[in-house]
DNA sequence: CAGTGGTCTAGACCACCGC
DNA sequence: CGGTGGTCTAGACCACTGC
């Protein structure tokens, strides 16, 4: 059984108690006090209840002064902020992967990436290439930077499939939780973007990223060459 | 005065045992209880410290297990998470606006506008337009659409200056908290991109964002041309 | 001033992990 | 099993807001 916390449970209700009009966007609460008894909990209980409807732009809470419903916001459509591998985006775009091409090798790692990676200068790296299709046509192209440090012989002692991020995570038993991602626009020079233009409306985008594990140690770095008339990038900012 | 919560000088005083190297990354810290009662509070106030740095991503947490200590990840450079207006993002970058030159008008609203405004297509607008120049160059050009319905004959009263943010706070008596963003690559056909392509490596994002109030209210919608070879933009994503 | 949310407490019990 | 973090409680007091 899936139990769910106590404070789960009462934000539930509460969004129930929303959606069913009983507290309409712009009302009042009844204060936290009365909110608690009438669900048979403590304060505090329905305090987190009342905070994580805050976190997700549900409620307005005003010190002083009250607890007040709005309006949700729209879903956001494919979040930049929510990490995830090429293939999930692509499926994400609502497009089925045909086919991957792979170029695979060690190198020294350029300047800019060791940089990043926090690793010497021209230390060994295994580069990953590929280039994903939809529909008959180069959708992405991806270039991954995995220093011989963190990979070892992995790509030489295991076939390489499937997704990058559960490849690493399964075969070195680390967890990727979290990247440093630069949005960039490719300048037109770039082969790597040269692969994608194919028609006259396509503009291609340039994901700069190094992955980090649990204990933020800098895994690999990734670019990833995206056509914009395919994938759309959204962010909710706040203050 | 500006008392600090208990909890959150807890949380200043392990920032500085974790830089004065009393813990380093990796390591255990003693049991929340034990540490509770180190620093004098109940256990539940220290957790709150706790909470704060494992959400700044500075300690990891692990049921069962215990807590540990890891390396800080590297501050965020322009972090688009982060809502800012367009003379912050600029002073940010490091520049000095030197000029904005201003297109005001009423017109009625293009239907993508209208959507995701939440108003009627053709619903009349105040749509301002600037150019911002740094070094004597041109690095962004947005474009502003408010409702009428939401900003009434503002511009007819008041003469506009600085910062669209705070000339709409500061005479509509509202805030700006949120806003949706889509990060895109405009066309080159792009009348407004053209404006900013002076050099030859020079791109541009353009951002379109939807502003919103406290109570998500859209207020207005913006598209925002920005050079790249100037302005960066970075999100920390996670799983 | 009265009423709201914000912080803190001491103690209890539960859920998870490693040995 | 013992030790860790996760949840919950009842009650106290503080800080803020509006009238």
């Amino acid at each position: 059984m899936n139990t769910v916390s106590k404070s789960m449970y009462v934000k539930q209700q509460i969004v129930k108690l929303i959606e069913q009009g009983v507290y309409n966007a712009g009302e009042q609460l009844p204060s936290e006090i009365q909110m608690a008894k009438r669900f048979h909990v403590s304060r505090e209980t329905f305090r987190d209840a009342i905070k994580m409807l805050e976190a997700e732009g549900r409620l307005l809470v005003k010190h002083g002064v009250g607890t007040f419903v709005i309006d949700p916001l729209p879903p956001i459509a494919s979040n930049l902020e929510r990490l995830s591998g090429s293939g999930e985006m692509i499926r994400l775009a609502g497009l089925t992967e045909s086919e991957s091409l792979i170029s695979l090798a060690n190198s020294p790692c350029p300047d800019e990436v060791a940089v990043k990676l926090g690793i010497r200068s021209g230390e060994e790296a295994t580069v990953l290439q590929r280039i994903r299709n939809a529909n008959g046509e180069p959708v992405m192209l991806s270039v991954n930077y995995l220093p011989v440090s963190v990979v070892g012989d992995l790509f030489d002692r295991v076939p390489f499939s499937g997704s990058l991020l559960h490849f690493v995570e399964n075969h070195l038993s680390v967890k990727i939780v979290k990247a440093d991602t630069e949005i960039t626009v490719p300048l037109h020079i770039d082969r790597n973007c040269q692969q994608l233009l194919l028609h006259p409306q396509t503009t291609v985008l340039l994901l700069k990223q190094v992955h980090y594990d649990e204990l933020n140690r800098p895994l690999f770095y990734s670019l990833d060459y995206m056509r914009n008339d395919i994938f759309s990038f959204h962010i909710r900012r706040s203050r």
